[in-house]
DNA sequence: GGTCTAATTCAACGTCCGATGAATTCTACA
DNA sequence: TGTAGAATTCATCGGACGTTGAATTAGACC
């Protein structure tokens, strides 16, 4: 039983807090996560929660933080021109969700925008911030098809590989699934649309 | 105020309860949808909900029959041969999410996957019991990931178009999208996979 | 008409949740 | 050393949820 008042010493509470909630809401989105479970795996009472980020949905803003820049994400798919677009997309894709916090908070957005329009908002966010911007800037036509459809792409992979786990998709190495995406993500940049 | 007691005539209570639990579990998912809701939706008491379904459980199971057969959606796959499969895919994904009902339980499904590994395992069943058996039965190479690659994509359209509410998916006419992805769906299908 | 069964509502229980306000303990700084 | 403020817990509130059991009303069949 811990008893109450101010702990000795410099604990990282708040921060341990964060790394709670990234895991609960990467594990079960916005509304299946809570409060109190979050609490507990940061070994704390649940009213310190609220003390320090004031409700559940300011907490859930400050965990889902993009783990990357959408504007440097645009700049590095623009330099190198079209040529290996497709690859450079699918690397970038598996290098952030090979990073266990980029992942928690990836799937934290993904989970929770099937029922919390903010989620989906920052999902669209990539899209617009990073993908739509870089093909735009190469030039190609139809650029809000094309993104839109890569973006959706590689949505279905992250869902399949880590949310419903299609076997497939979860056995194969990163490398492989680059391979065999990378070309599929350059089609969809070149071919005539209609 | 509904008084209690049986109502006299033919009330189709059942059906109607199970028609919201439609609309409402494609809307919110297992967890966001109440069995409260669901009865006011049906004009109902919740206690009704129990007395013809057990549990919320056993009534999200009843209301999210497949709105297809696998095996006919299969044999029809295969029935035309490699040539125009990804266009005949996406016109069947098409066909089936044009379809107000069929759509419901489609996202009702996907919606819960993100929490509940019954739903999860209705997608992945999907996958299993009608793409990959047409696509080995064509004889395709790496039958397993390719099915993979090409369910991912349709989910990521679903969860695009319909979920998140990209705008350049949302636009797209059907005819549009079949044009657009059907290609890219062929090349999944014969492009050389590592 | 009497009786059994199905349909329907009502009232309530127990649980979990997010949130609040007061009390307690420590740190920082004058 | 005294005191303001930050960190922490405790007890608790009000609300929503799934579920249950009893009571009420209608249809079906003898």
């Amino acid at each position: 039983m811990a008893r109450s008042g101010r702990r000795p010493g410099r604990t990282g509470t708040r921060d341990r807090i964060l790394v709670s909630a990234r895991a609960a809401f990467g594990e079960s989105g916005f509304e299946g996560a809570t409060v109190r479970g979050i609490a507990r795996a940061a070994g704390v009472d649940p009213a310190l929660v609220h003390h320090y980020f004031g409700s559940k949905e300011q907490l859930f803003v400050a965990s889902i933080e993009l783990p990357f820049d959408p504007q440097h994400l645009a700049a590095l798919l623009v330099r190198g021109g079209l040529d290996g677009l497709g690859e450079r997309m699918m690397r970038f894709a598996v290098s952030i969700w090979g990073q266990p916090r980029s992942l928690q908070v990836l799937l934290g957005i993904a989970r929770s925008a099937t029922s919390d329009p903010r989620a989906a908002e920052a999902l669209r966010g990539i899209l617009e911030s990073s993908l739509l911007p870089a093909i735009r800037e190469l030039g190609v036509d139809q650029p809000e098809l094309r993104a839109s459809l890569i973006w959706s792409q590689v949505v279905g992979l992250v869902f399949g590989r880590f949310v419903v786990g299609v076997t497939p998709l979860t056995a194969a190495a990163p490398e492989q699934l680059v391979a065999a995406v990378a070309p599929i993500l350059q089609l969809t940049l070149t071919a005539p649309m209609p």
